[in-house]
RNA sequence: CGGGACGUGGCUCAGUCUGGUAGAGCACAGCGUUCGGGACGCUGGGGUCGGAGGUUCGAAUCCUCUCGUCCCGACCA
């Protein structure tokens, strides 16, 4: 590919709105432009990269089994209907009407269709197991679309969903594509971890998230620094806490102090001059089963999956300012767990092993310190409701945690039966039972696992990719674009690159060399090599974008050097 | 949806407080000099100042409404 054929608008400037460096690098590049909020055009340089993560992809899926096929992006409402979700959905789920008035979506997730398919093809389990997948574009309406592709409304998918006829079947097939992810995201030059996911409402066997670690990330991961565990943080079981104090020799009488208008634990901490972790935190929630009061250390972090799980309640949101009012029969920051009638009250373990704490007095502008359980109030019941910290052991082994941030760019879940029984989408077994076929789905974010790469894949310069996503594998500077000799070396070396098989640039563009190298490191081609002074003699130089190392080489050699370069 | 910020040539921004002829750098076109890490000089083209309404002799600037964008939060199989 001749530069000057070529369409590649590239940006001096850091563009102003983006965050993210991807999303700079991205938009600098020429891979990318905005159209609206959320909607991303791929220009041919970004396009290259993406199609090329999009086959890696494919041969990974084929090689694993599962057969391509494509579904459309606009699905009925009635599909939708029938498996409850039309209504679960919220909002993320863009609606309109054709002209007939009737009620369609944009998809953004293909469970319900395929799983029409499946019912309306498959009767026996002779037919099973199925993997199919396709490589699409997706629409979620997203609150808040942001950092570029690596958030956007509109973006590039590749969903699997299998099918197989008992848990067995379903255990071995989601292996498969597990060990399919971990190739893919290994050919793609990721630093990854797979990570134990949240199974969510629709409540799943298993889940692992496939995250690349990255400062950036929208997630956070508890990591284990002796064994392999890894979970995202939603999820993260906190195994053991102190175990709760029986009689300490000393105890203050338990007392009311004034504490107008501090209401964070940070300011009745800093008021009260009394640490967060001898502070109990009152949060009260609203649920569908009522108003429930939850208690953890003031340095802790209630989590919210965790508490709606143990209550088993469909859904929880923190009450409003309103709500707690009305429940606690006073404003929040002054919540306790003290006199609080009416109302269920969890605590965290961890806090059951305070003693002498502070809390909310229940009374405006009071708190209590010196509080004992059991003495000055019931000890409540416990749950395990709040995140990792890092002082927390290892669920698995005991070890040291460390939290870190991820990018989800995979997601493999177990369904079980809840979409084919809600659509009924059945097999006859060998003794002719009618049974549910057993579902799991797998999914990556194309776009986003480009992001990620580039997240993880960058210097000041600009982009160095890893040459399997790479737009191109070599470019070519002749640095002289006047002089036929450069013309004809250049050309030359096109075409020979070209013939081993490599995807080659060619910088014919009459500028000035800075320019060049500038543009040729921004868009992260591996490989350049640069016509100079010396092709007189026949000499040219190699250059590699990671390190940055440079071998002059005789003409004759471009090929062996070339090569044994990209193919490490 | 709540809080905050911002919309001025293609890009990055100044000008807005204190109303009075729309600016700079980059980019673009032409000419010349340059030519191994985003050169320099001269010349030139390009903007209904997001949109609508209002105040005023006069609005990029003040007021009201509206649209859009970004950030934080809430939300998120």
């Amino acid at each position: 590919m001749r530069y000057s054929r070529f369409f590649l608008p590239t940006v001096k400037e850091i563009p102003a709105d983006a965050e993210v460096i991807s999303h700079q690098l991205m938009l600098r590049a020429g891979m990318i432009r905005r159209l609206a909020s959320g909607l991303y055009t791929h220009l041919p340089l970004g396009l290259r990269s993406l199609r090329k993560v999009e086959s890696i992809i494919r041969e990974e899926m084929d090689a694993a089994g599962a057969l391509e096929l494509l579904m459309p992006m606009v699905q009925p409402a009635e599909l939708w209907q029938e498996s409850g979700r039309w209504e679960k959905y919220g909002r993320e789920l863009l609606r309109f009407t054709d002209r007939h008035d009737r009620p369609f979506c944009l998809g953004p997730t293909h469970e319900e269709v395929i799983t029409d398919l499946v019912r309306r093809e498959v009767r026996s389990y002779r037919d099973l197991p199925l993997v199919f997948y396709q490589i699409q574009t997706k629409f979620r309406d997203e609150i808040r679309p942001r950092f570029g592709l690596m958030r956007a409304r509109e973006f590039l998918m590749k969903d699997a969903y299998s099918f197989d006829v008992d848990d067995e079947g379903l255990d071995r097939t989601y292996r498969a594509m597990y060990d399919a992810y971990c190739r893919i995201f290994e050919r793609c030059g990721l630093d990854y971890r797979p990570v134990e996911a949240d199974t969510g409402t629709i409540g799943g066997h298993a889940s692992h998230e496939f995250m690349v670690l990255a400062e950036t990330g929208e997630d956070s991961i508890a990591c284990c620094t002796a064994c392999s565990y890894a979970s995202n943080v939603e999820l993260a079981q906190v195994v053991s806490s102190p175990p709760p104090l029986v009689s300490p020799e000393s105890r203050e009488e338990a007392r009311k102090v004034s504490t107008p208008g501090k209401r964070s634990i940070e300011e009745v901490s800093g008021f009260l001059g009394i640490p967060p972790d001898r502070i109990v935190k009152t949060l009260v929630f609203a649920t569908d089963k009522g108003p429930v009061a939850a208690l953890v250390r003031g340095d802790h972090e209630i989590n919210e999956i965790k508490l709606g799980r143990f209550l088993g309640v469909e859904e929880i949101r923190l009450a409003s300012d309103e709500e707690v009012r009305l429940a606690a029969k006073v404003s929040p920051g002054f919540v306790g767990p003290v006199g609080l009638s009416g109302v269920r009250i969890v605590a965290d373990p961890a806090v059951l092993s305070m003693d002498g704490f502070t809390a909310g007095a229940g009374e405006e502008d009071y708190h209590i310190v010196g509080l004992v359980w059991g003495r000055d109030l019931p000890v409540p019941e416990t749950a395990d409701i709040r995140n990792i910290t890092v002082h927390d052991p290892c669920p698995r082994c005991g070890g040291r945690i460390e939290i870190r941030r991820g990018i989800e760019v995979g997601h493999v879940f177990k369904l079980g039966t809840a979409y084919s029984e809600a659509l009924g989408a059945r097999f006859l077994d060998e003794n002719g039972t009618e049974k549910p076929i057993i579902m799991g789905c797998y999914g990556i974010g194309v776009g986003r696992t480009l992001a990620a790469a580039i997240e993880q894949n960058h210097d000041a310069n600009g982009i160095v990719f890893p040459r399997p996503i790479a737009p191109f594998d070599v470019i070519v500077c002749p640095l002289k674009t006047e002089d036929p000799a450069y013309i004809h070396a250049a050309d030359d070396l096109l075409h020979a690159l070209t013939r081993a098989g490599f995807q080659v640039l060619l910088d014919d563009r009459d500028l000035r060399p800075g320019v060049k190298f500038k543009d040729a490191d921004l868009i992260g081609v591996p490989v350049r090599v640069t016509l100079g002074k010396l092709l007189a003699d026949g000499i040219v130089e190699i250059r590699e974008r990671r390190s940055g190392e440079v071998v002059m080489c005789p003409m004759v050699e471009v090929l062996e050097r070339v090569s044994s370069l990209l193919v490490r």
